[in-house]
RNA sequence: CGCGGGGUGGAGCAGCUUGGUUAGCUCGUCGGGCUCAUAACCCGGAGGUCAGGAGGUUCAAAUCCCCUCCCCGCAA
């Protein structure tokens, strides 16, 4: 198989490596452009990029997928099959039919629900407890191809972004692999998806940081697992913004009289803060301009106290 | 030179604005006590010279000025 390979993050890079420990080593790997991040501004490569570079396997950096040297270069490839995995870009239709087999995604999520960007978070965010990935023949829609497999995993009170996207890319790399095998023998099926299903992950925003504490301690568990390790979800505390970066359910908790935000107890076992429905007990923070650290160191320094309100933010 | 926060005993912080007795707090740790017992409580101890610069200012600097190194957030 002459394998074209396209990707961004981390995500794909699990992929990507997956394919090459496994015979499958793409002869031209795709990737978005080098970006300035971090702090200075430096230009940083993709996941991808880097790993591609150890491997020696050719880099390309297109603009513009539409762009006509790009595609001619991509075209003198000659590839069977292009694997796409969080590209970051539509990808034009003279691509699409470009290869034989055609373009073959892995979405993060069971197709059809949760088509688009933040399929993981926003599974973990729904308190979704299964999710999975689905390997898809791509057509000119936004994760709208037919499936070929689909793979899942339980999400459990325990699973935060970090341990499904770990999950996730593994399981993507597994089913991408499955998949080549298939096509191979001439056995993949394409099962079309069932548009009246079909739900869509938008994008997380600066909005969606934010802790309400009105809402059930539940649903705030839901949305902090969701957002950690990356970009978490916050509060205000003191003036400051307060990461929350692990906490438990008290569901049974019995919160009247006390306002959503407000702490009920400080402990060795944590920081209980008062929501809608039942309390949340924060193990863990990120306080602005500190590193991420222990909820009882937290409480050795900030000098936090029953009573004190965490506020949810809105700047 | 994108903006901002920070480097103080093992950990998290205070002190620095208005320089000056034994550098403070919470925790951990070590020893002792209380207790059937304890991660609970009580008593006592060890441990820092304040990121680095045989730098500047000063009678005197963790505290003011300068330089270097390192960490973090924003932004992506």
């Amino acid at each position: 198989m002459r394998i074209v390979f396209m990707g961004t993050p981390d995500f794909s890079k699990t992929v990507l490596k997956t394919l090459c420990e496994n015979g499958n080593t793409p002869i031209a790997v795709v990737t978005g452009a080098d970006k300035p991040a971090g702090r200075g501004y430096n230009l940083m490569q993709s996941a991808v990029k880097k790993y591609a570079l150890e491997q020696k396997i050719e880099v390309m950096q297109p603009e513009k997928l539409s762009d006509p040297i790009f595609f001619e270069k991509l075209s003198s490839f000659d590839p069977d099959v292009i694997i796409v995995v969080a590209y970051g870009k539509i990808l034009p239709e003279s691509v699409l039919n470009l290869p034989k087999y055609g373009c073959i995604n892995a979405h993060a999520s069971l197709l059809p629900m949760y088509r688009g960007a933040a399929p993981m978070q926003r599974a973990i965010m729904d308190g979704k407890s299964e999710t999975g990935v689905t390997i898809m023949k791509m057509d000119k829609g936004l994760d709208t191809g037919d499936m070929i497999l689909t793979l899942k995993t339980a999400i459990s009170d325990e699973d935060n972004f970090e341990t499904v996207h770990d999950r996730l890319s593994k399981l993507s790399g597994e089913g991408v692999i499955n998949v080549l095998k298939l096509l191979e023998k001439g056995e993949a099926t394409f099962t079309a998806q069932d548009e009246k299903k079909a739900t869509y992950a938008e994008k997380i925003s600066k909005s969606d940081e934010i802790i309400n504490f009105y809402r059930t301690a539940k649903e705030i568990s839901c949305q902090i697992r969701a957002l950690t390790p990356f970009p978490f979800a916050y509060c205000m505390f003191n003036g400051k913004k307060l990461k929350i970066t692990k906490a438990d359910v008290l569901s049974d908790f019995d919160a009247k009289g006390k306002n959503p935000g407000e702490i009920i107890s400080v402990n060795k076992n944590g920081i209980t803060v008062a929501t809608g429905k039942g309390a949340l007990l924060i193990t863990e923070v990120f306080p602005e301009s500190k590193r991420r650290m222990n909820v009882c160191d937290f409480i050795n320094g900030a000098k936090i106290r029953q009573g004190d309100i965490l506020i949810s933010a809105n700047y």
